[in-house]
DNA sequence: CTGTTAGCGCTTTCAG
DNA sequence: CTGAAAGCGCTAACAG
């Protein structure tokens, strides 16, 4: 009823009633250079009196074509993406730049079939993760807006990687002796939407797929021990959630023989392993060496703590959220820190 | 160079093309009804062939005044809530819905001391939790357009709520017997930045503020069994992170005498106790027990497990999204499940 | 079912 | 410094 209800002025109404022209009144808000400070103190002053916030924005973003908000292409759709560690301090560096350079933060599923949503007013793009959706892919490599990819390339654009081979290398090596049964517990290496090995399936693109390059690390870890790895100890996880993670653990500690070395291609799957190990009886890592990757933050607070691969998530963000601000076109790849945690320590 | 780049086409440009007009080609688009199921099959065809991907959003948001984009507006700043699992579980409940509903998500800071850059585009608002700046506040509650609140409440607003202090009080009677010395880690119950002992300074204002509810109920469980707390044996922390987690644990397990039960208001606080007591060699439940409160998947995964209140997050995200989408004016409470966990068994 | 047109609210150029 | 006016791209009312 009586709700307080600040009045609806156009900028229009505002020049009416303050006797003045409406380019002075937008040239208060946005060109202080145009007018004397003591009439532009004028303005402001009367404007917030009468309940006048500022030009109406929907109309700024038609005409400027620039509106301040920035979208986040996700890999998958948020209420998934946002389940995942890594993806929130992403995020949290992303936004931490953005709110210093006073641009907003809009959320895009990478599971939408098209752009067309938000393409016509978003400043740009960070699309963190190619994907899911391909066509979306298409749509982002096809229009004009700046764009700037995270642990996937495009062509032309900037791009935000860590060496995902090297780190996976240098992990495994913390934690692989020649005598060793091993098994990797890997994250979507094949098209199957189940926990399973691998077996003989077609790997995904190694163009697209980081954690393609993270078995060849493994890989060339546990062979330049002397060591090999048959396919029937590697196990594809679909998505990164501790229910797919159990289930493969379960399957590993279950296997004959039993691996002793269990390397992993993310932290909460290490940490899952960890935890059906301890219920299990089994040593860690006396029995049964774990190492993750990532670094986030539960990985080195359990115990024992495990040994991973500390990418800096959060510096991602904040480097691909000012490189799309600065319109910088070289890409980068990020250092990582790899942590030897108690999971694989190998004296004997 | 030769990059393949989709023209920019205009509405009016395409109804030149094809001979026709801008209100057909608009109703082809928008208002299917409005012509021909042939004719607008054709359009669209055509559309597609010239690369014309709809009409342009920002100029649609203008004239529709619809953007179909919800703020969510967080207690606090971006970084710091995607950090907090509570607040991701609610994300993903309220992504969930926006998605099906074909709605955008922008996520808002709490800690903005205005609304007006978004507030003329954005089609509603969620807020979760109180926002930390005042300013903003009384923004959100003075604009018309639609809102609903989360954990706290708005004269003539939809909100969304749980019942903190009969939780509270249920999860505390789990752990607390009259000869227990019992100590309280609470959270932003008063206005200092410090980890610190709340002593007599003056607690937050109970409207605005869950864990003075969450309070009232502990000692409530406390009174009950005839035992009580000192303001000495309640601590604050003005974040909910581990870092400040950490040093209220420690304090409290070196307290003189020491507590034998920590109520705690967030289960990241009772998992950082936990830790803290098993490093001291500190037996839990026998010389200590513990209490949490959310609900979030480590509180269940740890060993041993968290005694705790089960918000469900993820509904009360389900919950605030469709309540603003279907213009519902009516308040919920949502039901909170008690989980008796390992950490405050109290059989001698 | 189609075409014409006013106008959503603003910015910016240009002439004064 | 001010005022007039074009037009960003679209939608919807209205007349046909």
């Amino acid at each position: 009823m009586t709700v307080p209800n600040k009045r609806n002025l156009t900028l229009k109404d505002v020049a009416l009633k303050l006797g003045t022209s409406t380019a002075t009144i937008s040239n208060a808000f946005n060109r202080p250079d145009q007018l004397s400070a003591k009439k532009r103190k004028f303005i402001l002053e009367a404007c917030e009196e009468l309940g006048f916030s500022g030009p109406n924005k929907a109309a700024q973003i038609l005409r400027k074509g620039k509106s301040n908000i920035i979208a986040l292409v996700l890999a998958d759709s948020i209420d998934y993406m946002v389940t995942d560690p890594v993806a929130n301090s992403f995020i949290e560096g992303v936004s931490k730049v953005l709110k210093e350079e006073g641009k907003h933060l809009l959320l895009y599923s990478g599971d939408s079939s098209t752009l067309t949503d938000v393409e016509d007013f978003v400043d740009g793009f960070i699309c963190y993760g190619a994907p899911r959706n391909n066509e979306l892919l298409a749509n982002i490599q096809a229009q004009r807006k700046p764009v700037v990819t995270v642990d996937f390339n495009l062509v032309n654009r900037p791009s935000v990687n860590i060496d995902n081979e090297t780190s996976a290398y240098e992990v495994a090596s913390l934690a692989v002796k020649p005598t060793d049964t091993v098994a990797i517990i890997g994250l979507r290496l094949i098209e199957a939407n189940t926990t399973c090995r691998i077996y003989d399936s077609p790997l995904l693109d190694l163009e697209k797929c980081i954690t393609r390059r993270r078995l060849n690390g493994f890989t060339k870890a546990i062979e330049e021990t002397g060591n090999s790895v048959q396919n029937d100890m590697i196990w594809h996880i679909p998505e990164n959630n501790h229910k797919y993670a159990k289930q493969a653990a379960l399957e590993v500690l279950s296997a004959h023989p039993r691996p002793n070395v269990v390397l992993c291609m993310s932290d909460l799957v290490a940490i899952e392993v960890l935890y059906c190990a301890t219920a299990a009886n089994i040593k860690v890592p006396e029995e049964l060496r774990i190492t993750g990757f990532d670094g986030i933050n539960e990985a080195l607070r359990v115990s024992p703590s495990i040994s991973t691969v500390c990418q800096a998530s959060v510096q991602k963000g904040v480097s691909a959220a000012t490189m799309l601000l600065s319109g910088v076109k070289e890409s980068v790849v990020l250092p990582c820190e790899i942590k030897t945690g108690e999971t694989a320590a190998i004296d004997d």
